[in-house]
DNA sequence: AACCAGGAATGTA
DNA sequence: TACATTCATGGT
């Protein structure tokens, strides 16, 4: 795939979309908590379930260490998986609070890799939430690459849809700068971009990429979704 | 009323 | 490595 068309794709999506300033959450906690709800679920639930967290007061490393799984698993009940999610929370708190103290800072100060490894080595973070975490609490230069992302480059012809995943992570943090404002800019404007013109059903007409995407061109190569 | 939504773990071959 | 299955709720 040639990289420098990466780079176009950006500069037209932002200028299509405007700046999207994510994350949408509040705080590092936030982000992390977030990133596992908003699995195979639409953020807006995630927004209720992260409200319905807060008000049983258990949006706090400590308190999601404490709490029973079926309270956290009753609070994040509009997200779907809330009982697998609940354990993932619970584990992921766990850890943090025995090897860091619940002090993400000190977690964040590990460097770049490292951090990623061990975020991977964690029950229910694979590679797309541990890039979202690195990105958006962390503040590390990584890209996140999801069915979105995947779906977009299929349609527009540049790759073929089944590629491993680092494979498509290094395509992106090769072409781009080494920064983070903007490497976590781009995931946004991919899943805006995917919410109104490149969905599943997909709305060719008005989008901003439709030049050089090859949908509505010639039939495609049935794609996949993961 | 089927289909989809900002995945990951687990099991099989 | 490459697939299939499971997890569960809410909107269209």
């Amino acid at each position: 795939m040639p990289t420098n068309r990466l780079r176009t794709l950006y500069e037209r999506l932002l200028a299509a979309h405007g700046p999207q300033g994510w994350w949408p959450a509040d705080g590092p906690l936030e982000v992390i908590v977030g990133a596992i709800l908003t699995q195979r679920t639409a953020w807006r639930n995630v927004e209720r379930a992260t409200d319905r967290l807060r008000s049983a007061e258990l949006l706090s490393i400590e308190a999601i260490d404490r709490a029973a799984a079926d309270r956290i698993s009753e609070a994040i009940r509009p997200v779907g998986f809330r009982v697998g999610k609940a354990r993932k929370l619970k584990q992921i708190a766990s850890h943090l609070k025995n090897r860091y103290g619940g002090d993400l800072d000190r977690l964040f100060a590990r460097p770049t890799e490292e951090l990623r490894e061990e975020l991977l080595g964690l029950f229910g973070i694979g590679e797309e939430t541990a890039d979202a975490i690195l990105v958006y609490a962390a503040r590390r230069p990584s890209f996140v690459v999801d069915a979105y992302a995947r779906r977009l480059l299929t349609r527009l012809g540049w790759i073929e849809g089944r590629e491993a995943y680092q494979e498509l992570r290094k395509a992106f943090l090769d072409a781009l700068p080494d920064d983070v404002a903007l490497l976590g800019e781009y995931h946004a404007l991919i899943v805006r971009h995917g919410q109104e013109y490149c969905r599943a059903a997909p709305v060719c007409d008005g989008c901003p990429v439709r030049a050089i995407c090859a949908e509505g061109q010639s039939a495609r190569a049935p794609e996949v979704s993961r």
